[in-house]
DNA sequence: CATCAGGCGAGAC
DNA sequence: GTCTCGCCTGAT
């Protein structure tokens, strides 16, 4: 078990925020993740969050995965104080984290997203999962299945990946597999790359449009100055930046602002839904 | 029954 | 380059 400190890490907050797929509440205070191969449980008192792993699998994974070396209070006090919305929505999602996932799983998780709800999409990507990934045991006995890797989704037809659910996603999911499996299309190379380049290249990959090649590029490649633009995102602009979001102003941290706004929209929404 | 969910590709112009 | 349209599926 390894417990670390930090102010603006929300276990609860990063599972909402839509981000990823595979991490899931699973108890009071608990969560369970699948990344990197493996099955993490985390368990969180208020700013004291318990990693259930090694101090050498944490340093080695989990730090970096969840982004642990960047100071979000940095990011937060570098909002302008006239921008009464960005500071609401900021202090809101405080403990969002904008993590550093698998590239490969970004571009599957994030085709799949389109025109879909989260509570869908995470069917969707289970179900995958336990069709074409591989079956694991974790060191505390609980069974999972890794993201399926490029040959197992390359190796899949279109009507079986239907059987997923993924609807007419899965004529891309189909093709984008057998681009990547087939070496059209260069994950590593893509990985050295900046951010325009890396977008330019995501683009070519079929079912891979400007939204989702800038998930791929903020989620797995921590590219934090891309910033997806989705429905909502498109009317908060309208709404709070009818002149244009600053980009200029923020820079590298507008990926994790839009994290901030993208959230506290959603939040807002279930709200207002239940009542 | 219509509309919408973290869009995208294809075709028209 | 910009616009429109159709698209799987499940929830409301």
């Amino acid at each position: 078990m390894v417990t670390v400190q930090n102010k603006n890490f929300s276990a609860l907050q990063i599972c909402m925020s839509g981000q990823c797929f595979r991490m899931n509440i699973c108890g009071e205070n608990k969560y369970r993740l699948v990344a990197a191969g493996r099955y993490l449980e985390i368990t969180q008192q208020e700013d004291k969050i318990s990693f259930d792993c090694t101090q050498e699998e944490y340093d080695k994974i989990w730090d970096a995965y969840f982004d642990m070396e960047t100071d979000y209070e940095k990011v937060i006090a570098s909002i302008d104080r006239e921008d009464s919305y960005l500071m609401a929505v900021a202090a809101y999602g405080k403990g969002i984290r904008i993590l550093q996932q698998d590239l490969w799983e970004m571009i599957i998780s994030f085709i799949i997203s389109q025109q879909n709800n989260i509570k869908r999409i995470r069917k969707c990507i289970e179900l995958l999962c336990e069709k074409y990934g591989e079956k694991k045991i974790s060191a505390n006995g609980v069974a999972y299945f890794d993201f399926p890797t490029p040959k197992a989704l390359a190796n899949a037809s279109v009507a079986d990946l239907r059987a997923c659910n993924l609807g007419y996603r899965s004529k891309y999911i189909c093709q984008t597999a057998n681009a990547v499996y087939h070496g059209d299309i260069d994950l590593e190379k893509i990985r050295a790359m900046e951010y325009d380049a890396a977008k330019k290249e995501l683009l070519k990959l079929y079912g891979v449009g400007a939204k989702v090649a800038d998930c791929i590029c903020l989620f797995a490649l921590h590219k934090t100055d891309a910033f997806p633009r989705d429905t909502h995102i498109n009317k908060v602009m309208e709404a709070q930046y009818p002149n244009g979001f600053p980009f200029e102003k923020y820079g590298e941290n507008s990926g994790i602002l839009q994290q901030y706004i993208f959230y506290y929209d959603l939040e807002n929404k279930k709200y207002m839904n239940n009542i």
